[in-house]
DNA sequence: ATTTTCAAT
């Protein structure tokens, strides 16, 4: 059913804690997903970053080489992002749900990617108000959702947001900013 | 450092 092309479905806490605490500025992109058909019992999961050999950011990868769609059934998605999609990879989100207007998009994100450049705020705010998406930083109750679903049962990790609080109320003001359009 | 970024000039 679905190929386990690239990575898998658990990550180690190690890499989590570098990409996912928003005091780091990592050179790369994790796009964490977890997928359910309605109608199905089963959830599936997978990771995978960007693709620097093909000069291919994370969500552009998952969407082409990765998702595979149904042509029936609603598709949820959460996808846990540790840089925002850039204005680019905004349009490519927005053009495949018009095509696949059967999936819903969840998108929680632990940092913004170069916030002060226009096109990266239009993109996400026109994204944002797409049907089917809704964009939100992630809070501790994200963070501990995508621990217990992408790290390996019976590896022991306790998640303490405390540590980073402020930079998520932060992001949070910015990417509300951005959404209202503001600084356009 | 209220820095750093999947980014080229």
């Amino acid at each position: 059913m679905y190929r386990r092309k690239m990575r898998g479905m658990y990550i180690s806490k190690r890499a989590l804690r570098k990409h996912f605490d928003p005091r780091n500025y990592p050179r790369e992109t994790y796009l964490l997903c977890e997928l359910q058909w309605r109608g199905s019992h089963k959830s599936w999961q997978h990771w995978l970053r960007n693709d620097d050999s093909k000069d291919c950011h994370a969500e552009k990868y998952f969407l082409e080489e990765i998702f595979e769609p149904r042509s029936y059934n609603i598709c949820d998605m959460t996808w846990y992002l540790s840089w925002s999609p850039c204005g680019e990879c905004c349009d490519i989100i927005q053009d495949f749900l018009e095509e696949q207007p059967n999936v819903n998009i969840n998108i929680r994100i632990a940092r913004l990617y170069y916030a002060d450049r226009a096109s990266n705020r239009r993109g996400l705010m026109e994204l944002a108000n797409s049907p089917g998406v809704s964009i939100e930083i992630m809070d501790a109750d994200d963070y501990n959702d995508c621990w217990e679903t992408f790290i390996q049962p019976g590896v022991y990790y306790r998640f303490s947001p405390e540590n980073f609080e402020s930079a998520i109320r932060r992001n949070c003001s910015q990417l509300e900013d951005i959404l209202q359009g503001l600084h356009l």
